[in-house]
DNA sequence: GAAACTCGATACATTATTGTATTGAGTTGC
DNA sequence: GCAACTCAATACAATAATGTATCGAGTTTC
């Protein structure tokens, strides 16, 4: 290793053709992204892209599967962290208010994801595995906290796990065409009914 | 006009335009959508195209209003047709059940537009402002026939369009990668659960 | 039924996008 | 420290996509 590091690492390029990939998939959408665009908002030409990804096809999967898994930690750290339901709920809540939403991705990048999921189901089934563990992850814990809890659940938890994840995803789309009704905390707001009115889960 | 026209009308061809289009935006997305393409797939060369639109935003943008002001028509229609919720309510059941959405299109077009709209929100507010007008609609149905009932909300009305529309679209989003878990009257479904522990509207 | 008009096809010029092959500065192993 | 290696830049060839100008068959008007 040399003294001073001039040229940066494979990971650094990695990282930066990620985060810019998310700037322009915003701005453009996946399928008005050119790969040029991408590189070049990451500061670099054509060649670094190729060199490190086959395809936009394949960076898009590399970031999916690199969201996917930090979404999964998240959770799972927080639920190691904050054993009750309440707490989990409110650790959630500040996550959520520090700019980043829990899946740690901004709206219409989440959206633009999971349509290249769906589109992508065919020849790709693999992907939509991943989000579904995802989703399993979130509907088990609903389930566990609904089994350890003192109170009666009105709900079957799987269709509780739905609803609820339901409600985050609805309340992200429609907040962006409508903010004004649907405030962040629209989805924190929504959880604090279910629990409420139909016991979805204890507090 | 003569005897037999062999030249399509212009409706015509705008109408085959609006088709293809639906089908290419499917399957490529709006942005991975050439109007080559969408001129092929309707039958025609650009030529066609360009004579009709200005360009793919403007083709777009006549798209989302056909279908906002054949929704909201769709839906107006239904509630003069059927004064109470619960007719309401089976009656877009079953206009579920014959393969449209509610909104009367595919769930992944649907989604793209969202999207679109959420993007152009700068260029042209004019076109989340319909889909606003749309999602009034809603919660104005919700509100009038909350107040004519004679049972008590726990919701306020505007909040319980809110949390309607977002279950409708979360579950719109979520059967496209998850459809056993999320079966297509999962919103229906729902729906029921809010009325029989929340109140949002009388049966 | 002839002149004016309409509209989709065609041709063309231009720019965008892609993918590969090669180069060379920077890094690592020995 | 030098040989082998790595990786982003560059150059290049080929294809894709765009937008405009023009043409001509079909339609309307009178």
């Amino acid at each position: 290793m040399s003294r001073v590091r001039t040229r940066p690492t494979r990971d650094d390029t990695r990282e930066k053709l990620f985060e810019a990939a998310a700037r322009v998939f915003e701005e453009q959408g996946i399928g008005g992204a050119s790969i040029e665009a991408i590189a070049a908002a990451a500061g670099f030409t054509r060649g670094a892209f190729y060199s490190n990804f086959k395809s936009k096809d394949e960076l898009i999967i590399a970031m999916l599967e690199d969201h996917v898994e930090q979404s999964i930690g998240r959770i799972r750290d927080l639920l190691d962290r904050h054993k009750n339901l309440a707490d989990f709920i409110d650790a959630l809540k500040s996550m959520d208010k520090s700019h980043h939403d829990p899946l740690g991705r901004s709206p219409l990048l989440h959206m633009e994801m999971i349509l290249f999921v769906a589109r992508a189901e065919k020849r790709r089934p693999e992907l939509a595995k991943r989000l579904r563990a995802r989703r399993k992850l979130v509907t088990d814990i609903i389930e566990t906290t609904a089994r350890n809890s003192g109170r009666t659940t009105i709900l079957n938890p799987t269709w509780a796990g739905a609803l609820v994840l339901a409600l985050e995803d609805g309340f992200r789309l429609h907040r962006l065409i409508d903010p004004e009704t649907t405030p962040p905390d629209s989805f924190f707001r929504a959880i604090g009914d279910l629990q409420r009115t139909m016991g979805i889960s204890s507090a």
